[in-house]
DNA sequence: ATGTCTTCCCGCGGAAGA
């Protein structure tokens, strides 16, 4: 409930700092930057979670992966209702990424730096926001289209590095946060989840994103918790979720300003329980502003 | 490996991708 206005309330110099705290004509106070990731796996689908999740979590921006609509589809009114302005690259039925800020930015790509022009898979937007580029990545799986699917992600993690590697060297400050499609070690997957020689944890996919470490970028959910089971993605087969049979595959890699500011990070688990849920759940990152 | 979900279409069920 808001308090009266300040004109109302009887003068007391004890609780006059309260009042001007919760007064809208005052500065307010700096809180956290509240980041989030999630592959909603279809937004025409999960247009109502995400609705619910952004009144609950109020982050100030939101990336999205498997939006499975095409551009022009996306729901952007519901979430302007919201304060909410959104961003989205679709294409029909796969893929597709979004942005949803509460905060001013301005888009700096639609694909990803390097691949073929003709490439026409929907799976990076980036944004300037809070003086940060913030990359919303939606990485190939790599298990279908044999040899040539398994070729295109590791060529695709190439070009990420490639850009990633640019936009230090240029000094930015730096947050890569999406769907990688990647299970980085043993401790991120449940015994049995997945065979041993699937696209997410095979030795070449683990090394590109070792490449991405190496170039100086934090895993912001692993410094945090450095150990331990801690998933993202739980298939809608077998049982795998009351099992708790997941696998960490949503990250966000920070530069190093980045990292210095981070607060916590830590997928939301609950949100796996909704009635119709998407098979990932929202990781939130939170920063000192 | 598959007990599911989502999409598309030449649909009225099945393929493909995850």
């Amino acid at each position: 409930m808001r308090p009266p206005p300040a004109a109302a309330a009887p003068a007391s110099r004890l609780n006059d700092h309260l009042i001007a705290r919760s007064t809208p004509s005052f500065k307010k106070v700096a809180l956290p930057v509240k980041i989030a990731t999630w592959n909603v796996n279809s937004i025409r689908q999960r247009e109502g979670h995400v609705l619910s999740w952004l009144e609950r979590n109020q982050p100030d921006i939101l990336l999205l992966q498997e939006i499975k609509c095409e551009t022009a589809a996306f729901p952007a009114q519901a979430f302007a209702k919201l304060g909410y302005q959104a961003e989205a690259v679709g294409q029909k039925a796969y893929n597709g990424v979004a942005v949803l800020s509460r905060v001013p930015f301005e888009v700096t790509q639609r694909t990803l730096p390097g691949l073929p022009p003709d490439d026409a898979q929907a799976r990076y937007i980036e944004i300037r926001a809070l003086n940060t580029i913030i990359g919303n990545l939606y990485l190939p799986n790599g298990n279908s289209g044999g040899e040539a699917g398994y070729a295109y992600k590791l060529g695709w993690m190439e070009h990420l590095a490639q850009h990633a590697a640019s936009l230090l060297a240029a000094g930015e400050d730096l947050i890569l946060a999406g769907d990688y499609n990647v299970c980085p070690t043993e401790e991120d997957y449940a015994p049995g989840a997945l065979p041993p020689e699937d696209a997410l944890l095979r030795p070449e996919t683990r090394a590109r994103f070792r490449s991405l470490l190496w170039l100086g970028l934090t895993d912001a959910v692993r410094a945090m918790r450095p150990s331990g089971q801690i998933y993202t993605f739980w298939d809608y087969q077998a049982g795998a979720w009351p099992r708790d049979r997941g696998l960490r595959i949503d990250h966000a890699l920070l530069s190093s300003r980045m990292a210095e500011r981070l607060i916590e990070a830590l997928p939301d688990r609950m949100e796996r329980d909704q009635p119709q849920p998407s098979d990932h759940v929202p990781v939130i990152i939170s920063f000192e502003p």
